[in-house]
DNA sequence: TCTTGACTTAAAGTGTACTCGAAGGTGTTC
DNA sequence: GAACACCTTCGAGTACACTTTAAGTCAAGA
């Protein structure tokens, strides 16, 4: 693994961010970068995966303002582990409830693309479902 | 079923909108109400599970213009059927590849919890599985 | 009678996360 | 020497979906 260096427009590329968006984050501290003699930015491989894990982070959910804290925690050291991985616990119960929720909500919306192929009694209404649907939340 | 009629605030309640969102929704074409003789809006049964319906549909991602979309096509009537189980087909597809998403993104999450729990070797860096997960997406 | 809850229109405010452009500058490459 | 990619600050713009306020009216219930 060569130690290459990226320049912000390579390096938006690679991560899948524009260079705006780049230095949004890291006027924001979730990002760091380097710096050449001449004030340029430059990325390295270990920043890849860095944006990666937050990105993955954002992906379940995490606002800017989380990320922001998990990465002020992070960088107050290793005492501060606790309370990253309970972050992310939750972060991680969280996303699996988001999940249950939308399949739910895909589970009316089968049944009625299948009411549209007419493979249900046509006599049922457009909001059936309704019921069912606050059934699953009471025992929430 | 008694065909009890509830004014916006009770509406509210039991739909769990605001009566600012509930106007709101109305003015966007999304919400049909009726009014009695002094023009106070009312809501029946009915409308609860419409409102139920809709909130499926957003549920999996719809944004109020296709919900707009979804209801115009059904003021329409039956000639649109086509049009609209195609997007409701259209949604699911979506939500079924965001949940797809969602489940990778908390692969990672699970790991990073598991290495903080000290379940996996503490070499690895923070950051660790950002190549598995740009392999995720290279075959898409 | 007073409170509560409803009504109207229209406009402004909120939060999130970018996204862009202006204006002026530096260094590298063809 | 021009083009290009980068740098800075800072403010404005965009999209979405509400959310609130203002200012005034109306009607039923305690």
């Amino acid at each position: 693994m060569a130690d290459k260096q990226y320049r912000i427009g390579e390096f938006s590329k690679l991560v899948g961010l524009s260079t705006y968006t780049l230095r949004y984050y890291e006027d924001q501290g979730l990002i760091v970068s380097q710096r050449d003699e001449n004030g340029v930015r430059y990325y390295t491989e270990n920043d890849i995966r860095w944006v990666g894990f937050i990105l993955h982070l954002k992906g379940t959910g995490l606002r800017l303002n989380d990320l922001k804290r998990y990465v002020r925690l992070r960088a107050e050291g290793d005492r501060t582990i606790p309370e990253r991985r309970d972050m992310l616990q939750k972060t991680k119960d969280d996303a699996e409830a988001d999940i249950a929720e939308l399949q739910m909500h895909l589970k009316v919306l089968s049944r009625k693309i299948d009411w549209y192929d007419g493979k249900v009694d046509h006599t049922i209404d457009d909001s059936e479902s309704f019921h069912d649907y606050l059934q699953q939340f009471n025992d929430k």
